[in-house]
DNA sequence: TAATTTAATGTAATCCGTTACATTTTTACG
DNA sequence: CGTAAAAATGTAACGGATTACATTAAATTA
């Protein structure tokens, strides 16, 4: 592999001039650049970007972690990290942590041995020690999708608990008193918010809370099919059935119907996310639209600004999220 | 950010003793190895891993060329190749090409420009210029999932050809003589491997090949949705469909439903992949199997041995697949 | 104990591109 | 034409870890 002293010496120049020609051409003479955009050319060089990137001390490259890249919700917001950070120069490395903050911490090293210059944190962990600060005080770190309120570090996230609370004043609205929810894991802030919108909605409308229809789920179809099964053996059956994700509710949704429940007229079913298999299920399910390309683009454009010292303190940046009613729910049956 | 320097001068020894303190502990005096370790301690110190990279000429990261990671076959693939790449010291660059070769080649570059060792390509596609061959006379690349047969890099397929005839002598089987196929994007050996596949069932079974049963696809929900509505609208409706995938597929269950059909009823449909939701639509459907985390676990090994120099000439891995029969598939109607 | 081998440690070059500073060449203008 | 200013180019240090080779210290043997 040719280096800039094989290319500086075929072109009868210094390697400064060479290395001139490719950051600064104004600096060269119009024939001295020619010669060596030849001599380039000739010897087939290119820069060793590890080198690069090592006198420079910057990588250019953003760590993500994801708890597991077979999400089709992550999967979208990765997607967009994509696309954010091919614009700005940036490369991401793939972290898949299955949620193991073992995992998380070997990933987030990374940073301190300077192979990558920031983190984007999709759980609401901290994966690093705690002198890991750049100069503003700011960790080199954004926390997207699911973030807890007391982090010091800029966010990206949805108002879950409102999203949650409008999904449940829609079930209330078509008329459900008994609505069943089906959480994801019990730590994440996710589910906490979420739960908190439902009970926001629930008492708004006055209906009381029932423990007993809380039901654990992980965000996996798996998980929404046997919660599901969990659901039908309780006494009183709910008459709505919001999860927390869409990937649970389309495993509910089989759960249900082989229970010989149709939907909406036995059972309304409602998911979060949308994902693109919403969409395509029998019935289309309703659900809670995010933007999630753009959670990905905002979360490596935030922390890009963050270590290129553009920001000095720490942003919170609320998406917007949408209704979208499918054929999932529908009028609370009446006995 | 403490060096190896700093670290030589707390623990009075040369920079030499660090290195070979954490690199060839028994060629270190005992004590002077835990003066070393304590100093590495109180500094704090981390290799600067960008160093060593560009010192060794190894950056021990794989770029991973992906037409989409919004794909559950290829997120299963990537899950396989962390886990390898983990156990062999590497790290997984994500390229997302969208099936662009442009794109495709950006991420190559990383290859020429010392920022990865290699390369692994979810397509059929070479995206290196001639000359980059190892010593060994290989690219540093595999071919995985999707293989044109005459690629003379390591490769890790599926006998697509193999299990679509057995798809379709599934649905032979059960009575089926007019079987659509929607296919994936034309220009994939994969598509055109398991058209073949198809036409040999056919062909054994003494059905004539009817080319106006072949409706194109491009693996997406949403093309298998607008397939199956085509489909509706011929003269004679096929009274089974094989989908090359299984978004396809039950994006044309969809479809067909949504037009009254029943499945299997009055239709079979079967997909290819099992991903995980093909166990969770109404009806299940019917797949191959493919041991996608295994694909990527193989595919990061032969590269690795590639790069290593453990492999001479490339192998050529074909992996197991196994017919999941469930409930899109049944007997034909008889009119 | 002297001589020799072996272990432990140190010195300094190396990887390659960038850039501050030095030097040379060209241009501009009196 | 000469000198000052501007442009072009060159020299060499730098970044941090590794390692071949050199040197010193310790262990072994006669």
């Amino acid at each position: 592999m040719a280096t800039i002293r094989d290319v500086a010496e075929l072109a009868h120049v210094s390697v400064a001039t060479v290395s001139r020609t490719l950051q600064q051409p104004d600096r060269v003479s119009p024939k001295t650049r020619v010669r060596v955009l030849e001599a380039i050319d000739h010897t087939g060089y290119k820069p060793n970007l590890m080198a690069v990137k090592f006198r420079s001390g910057k990588t250019h490259s953003l760590v993500v972690l994801v708890p597991t890249v077979a999400n089709l919700f992550f999967a979208r917001v990765i997607s967009g990290m994509q696309v954010a950070a091919a614009q700005r120069g940036y490369t991401l490395l793939l972290g898949n942590t299955l949620g193991n903050p073992d995992i998380e911490a070997e990933y987030a090293k990374m940073v301190q041995t300077s192979q990558a210059d920031g983190v984007i944190q999709l759980r609401a962990h901290n994966p690093f020690p705690a002198d890991m600060r750049t100069t503003d005080g700011l960790l080199p770190m954004v926390n997207a999708c699911e973030v807890r309120a007391t982090t010091d570090c800029p966010t990206v996230t949805l108002d879950n608990r409102a999203a949650a609370a409008t999904m449940t004043r829609h079930l209330i609205a078509l008329g459900h008193r008994s609505i069943a929810l089906i959480k994801g894991p019990h730590a994440s802030p996710l589910t906490q918010d979420r739960l908190a919108g439902y009970q926001d909605a629930l008492r708004e409308a006055n209906i009381p809370f029932d423990e007993n229809l809380l039901f654990n789920g992980d965000f996996t179809l798996q998980a929404g099919y046997e919660a599901a099964q969990r659901i039908l053996t309780i006494g009183q059956r709910p008459t709505a059935l919001f999860c927390e994700n869409d990937e649970t509710a389309i495993g509910a949704v089989q759960a249900l119907k082989e229970a010989g429940l149709r939907i909406p007229e036995d059972i309304s079913v409602a998911g979060f996310d949308d994902i693109a298999f919403a969409g395509f299920c029998d019935p289309p399910l309703t659900t809670i639209a995010q933007p999630a390309e753009e959670f990905g683009q905002t979360a490596v454009n935030l922390l890009v600004d963050v270590l290129t010292g553009n920001i000095k303190k720490a942003p919170k940046v609320i998406m917007p999220f949408e209704l979208i009613v499918r054929k999932s729910t529908g009028p609370a049956p009446t006995y």
